[in-house]
DNA sequence: CGGAATGTTGAACCGTTTCAAACGGAGTGG
DNA sequence: CCACTCCGTTTGAAACGGTTCAACATTCCG
C-alpha cells in the first residue's frame, strides 16, 4: 500500500470536523465518511481511536490473497473492490466498496486472506491499528454486533450478486449494478441518486458482472440507446428510476438500508 | 415448517449421546451434528439449550423472504439451500446447507430476510429458540465470535461461488461444486470424501451453478465420460482427486477449514 | 399400478465471447 | 505545439457455449 501517508491522532472524545472533500465523486466529507462507518458501531470510542490516512492510486492492492493483514480500515472517498481470480486470469470481482465502508474487517476471524482487495479509482482510506477494535469489541459488546452487522448486508449483498450473475442477461445485470449504486450512494434513508460519478473502467464493470468488456460497452449503448441510461464517460444519470428498476429487477430489500444499526441486537 | 416434531429438553450439564443416524446419505450420528455445531461455539453451553427437531420433506420451506424468524437451527441430516428468484421466475441457489451447520443465524441481526430457506432433500433440523442463544453470547463472547465466523466462512464461500459462476464454463462449475461438497462432507482436517452422496436433482444442481438442467445433463455426462465423475444416480464417485481439481480450478483455502474455531479471536 | 417428477437426447436458436482492428483522449517528451 | 504512447472505448465478424423447445425414457412414490 503506497501512497502518501499522514497519520491522525484526534483529541479523545472529540469529533473530527475536517474541510469538506471536494471530489464531485461522492460530495461526502471526510467527517460524513468516518461518521458512516461509526454510526455502525459506537461513534464516541471509535472516534477516540488513532488512525493513518493513506491516499492510494487506482489499481493499488490493498490485501491480497494470503495476506493476514493487522488492521482494518474505513474507505473515505473513491472506490475499492475485493476480487479474486480463476486459473485462466479472469478476474471476477466480488465486492465493490463504496465510501464509508469498513473492509478487512472479516480477517480479524478468518486470519488469512482468500481473495484481493484493490482500489479501483483513486482512493483515500483511514487505517485503524488492529488492536484497537479487537479490544473495544472485547468491552462493548454493541459495536461487535454492529460490526457483524456490516459483514452480515456484505452476505446479503453477495447473494443478489450471484443471482444477478447467475440467472440475469447482461443488460439486467448492469442495470442492476446501477441501481445497487444509486442506492448505496445516497444517504440513509433517502431516495436512490440520480446522477452520481462511477469512473469505472468497462472492464471493471465487466468483471463485477461477470462480462467482457466489449460485451459491456454494447450493452451500455443499447441502455443508452433506450434513454435508460444516457450515455456519459464516468458520470450516471438515471432519467428514470422506475424505468430503470423494471429492467433491472431490483428489489432493494437485500441492502437492509431500513435497518437502524444503533439499536442492532447485541448478539 | 411442517413434519413431526419432537421436542427434547436434555439434562443440564450433560452431552447428548444418540443412536447412530443409519442414513447412508451422510453417515453422520446426531451426535455428531449438534457436535459440529458447538464445535462453532461452546460445547457444553450449547448443549445445555433446550431444542427441538424436525424431520422435513424435500421441498419445504423453512424460511422465506420477508419472514422474520425467531429461532435458529442446526441441521443435523440432508441438505438445504438458500435461494433467490428473479422477476422471469428463474431460481438461483446462493447456498447449500450439509449436515451440522447453522442456519438462520443472520436474521438474529437483520431482522427481516432477503431470501429464502427451502430443504433441497429430506432433512432433519433441531430448532434452538431465538432468546436463549442470544442471551448465551452476551454472557460468552467466545460464542458470539464464533457465531461471526461462521457468516464470514459462508460469505468466503458466496465469494468463491461469484468467481465460479461469473467466470468459469459449465464443465469447471460444476465440477467444482462437487469438489467443495467432497470437503465439506468431511471431517476437519480429513482429506476430501472419496465418494459420498449428494442426492439433488439435476435442475437444483443449475440453480445452484447458475446454468439450466439440460446443460447440467450433458455436462454431467462429459465428465463421466471422461472419468472424472463416473455416474451414479445420487452418489458422487471421485476416482482422481487431482484430476478433478485441475478441470475444477479448485483451491480450498477458501472454506478455512484449517481454522481452529476453538481459538477464534473473540471481537 | 399409474401418475408425477426427473433424466436424456437432438436440433435450432441466440446471447456472449473471442479476435482483431481502429479510434479517441490524456499525458509525455521533444 | 506536435508526435508519440498508453489506456480505454468502439465496432464488426466469426465462433462458441449455453438455452430453449420438444419429445421421449426412466425412476420415484403414493
Amino acid at each position: 500500500m503506497g501512497g502518501e501517508i499522514e497519520t491522525f491522532r484526534p483529541p479523545v472524545a472529540t469529533v473530527i470536523t475536517m474541510t469538506a472533500n471536494s471530489d464531485p465523486l461522492v460530495g461526502m466529507t471526510d467527517k460524513l465518511a468516518i461518521h458512516t462507518a461509526i454510526s455502525i458501531a459506537d461513534r464516541k470510542l471509535l472516534l477516540r481511536l488513532p488512525y493513518t490516512r493513506h491516499v492510494v492510486q487506482a489499481g493499488e492492492y490493498l490485501m491480497r490473497e494470503g495476506d493476514s493483514p493487522d488492521n482494518f480500515s474505513v474507505l473515505v472517498s473513491g472506490f475499492a473492490g475485493r476480487h479474486k481470480t480463476s486459473g485462466e486470469e479472469q478476474r471476477q470481482i466480488v465486492t465493490i466498496h463504496t465510501p464509508g465502508e469498513i473492509f478487512d474487517l472479516q480477517q480479524l476471524h478468518l486470519e488469512t486472506a482468500d481473495h484481493n482487495i484493490q482500489s479501483l479509482t483513486r482512493c483515500e482510506i483511514a487505517t485503524i491499528p488492529r488492536l484497537a477494535p479487537r479490544q473495544l469489541a472485547d468491552e462493548r459488546v454493541t459495536i461487535a454486533g454492529a460490526l457483524v452487522t456490516a459483514s452480515l448486508i456484505e452476505l446479503a449483498v453477495a447473494r443478489e450478486w450471484l443471482l444477478n450473475i447467475g440467472r440475469r442477461n447482461a443488460r439486467a445485470r448492469i442495470a442492476h449494478l446501477i441501481c445497487e449504486m444509486a442506492l448505496r450512494l445516497s444517504r440513509k434513508g433517502r431516495p436512490p441518486r440520480q446522477s452520481f460519478q462511477l469512473p469505472l473502467t468497462q472492464e471493471q464493470l465487466g468483471d463485477a458482472v461477470g462480462l467482457t468488456s466489449v460485451h459491456v460497452n454494447s450493452t451500455l449503448k443499447a441502455l443508452a440507446k433506450d434513454g435508460l441510461l444516457p450515455h456519459s464517460k464516468h458520470g450516471v444519470l438515471i432519467p428514470h428510476w422506475g424505468n430503470l428498476v423494471g429492467v433491472a429487477d431490483f428489489d432493494s430489500r437485500y441492502l437492509h438500508m431500513n435497518l437502524n444499526r444503533e439499536t442492532a441486537p447485541s448478539l
